[in-house]
DNA sequence: TGAGTTGTAGTACGGCCATTCTAGAATGCA
DNA sequence: TGCATTCTAGAATGGCCGTACTACAACTCA
């Protein structure tokens, strides 16, 4: 071991994120990644390899945080509640975005998972990584009543998963909040009648 | 006017149509056009402008053709058959592909829309005419009785619409058969229960 | 202190990119 | 037939791409 970096590693990482998540891969150039992150092109490549390997790395580490820890932070909550919360965590999210890069994960599976196996492997894991948060709040609501069983869990996360990424894509083509806020809540819609304390006071 | 076309005009647009359908805008080359088109850059250059004036015309294109005339066809059918019908062809399509190419429609929502304002207005008319099509299908449905009020029309288009565009992205990750056909079956269970003889069945 | 190691900066490199130019071939019309 | 016009082919152009190389700076450890 000799010199150290001098560069704040989770700084430049971000910053490349931040670059592949609003451009995408292919129109994101060594240049721009670096001027964004500030350190030259020797130090990226000694730092994190060539180009795909800097975006595989970014985008693991997005899933890891943006995803896998909301997935995490959601569900802390009772089974319903936390399907309400992605949700909402998304749409807000989606709209507050000025630069509307949508979701990294979503992004990737259109651009890059189609072409190339492991990117294509990347992407389906953490889509299955979601259904699953899906699948798991589904089941303990429909276990303890507050979710409609009129669907199997897997069914319905499957049907959350398309409208999520529906969501999603909307978000970067038509990014108004009456039409992601409807989406989603029609999707709630299909959890079933909430509770017996909420029906009757309606 | 002197000497005519050389080349079938609507065959060397489908073949662009293809290749920025496959592969995307960016990632598409000039030289990979002319591959697949057969003819010369210049002649591309010629009877279609630049790269970006041609991808302009595959995107109309694809819209009017694709997109058009499977509205037009479905649309023939009674309100609820036409939904239907409409969601049957995109799984069937999704999974026949070999190349997995998706919806070039939703390809272009997420990789030019949100950085170019003349090809986020035409692809956000054209998902528009799709929640058209579904919000005139979903009235005449409801007013027929074919169809729940449940959920208003416009709020049962537009989550339609996102459960569309996610089968049509997962298409392109996760290409599997049981996946998007379940999502579209538990999509068409929200138009609610069907006539009374169908019902008297089960 | 100095030898060894690793990070950094700038530059050079070959290749491919979109686009344009040049020359000539094919047609319609007079 | 000859002129004007349009199409086609191929090469040329300038720029940017990702990447590798070179020289040097900064650190650790003996």
């Amino acid at each position: 071991m000799a010199r150290p970096r001098e560069f704040d590693e989770d700084a430049v990482l971000d910053a490349a994120i931040q670059c592949f998540w609003n451009r995408g891969y292919e129109a994101t150039s060594m240049k721009d990644l670096v001027g964004r992150t500030g350190i030259s092109v020797a130090s990226l490549y000694n730092a994190y390899g060539d180009k795909r390997a800097l975006f595989r790395t970014a985008l693991d580490t997005y899933v890891e945080t943006s995803i896998g820890e909301r997935i995490r932070r959601c569900e802390a909550a009772p089974p319903r509640q936390a399907i309400e919360a992605f949700f909402g965590e998304i749409v807000t999210r989606s709209l507050t975005d000025g630069d509307q890069k949508g979701c990294m994960l979503v992004n990737s599976a259109l651009e890059v998972a189609p072409h190339d196996e492991e990117f294509r492997q990347v992407v389906a894991d953490a889509l299955v990584r979601i259904e699953g948060f899906f699948i798991r709040c589904i089941e303990a609501g429909q276990a303890d009543g507050t979710i409609s069983c009129a669907l199997t869990a897997q069914a319905l996360a499957q049907h959350f998963l398309a409208v999520l990424i529906g969501i999603r894509v909307l978000a970067r083509a038509r990014p108004q909040g009456a039409l992601l806020e409807g989406i989603a809540s029609s999707a709630l819609a299909m959890l079933g009648a909430t509770g017996a304390k909420k029906k009757a006071r309606q």
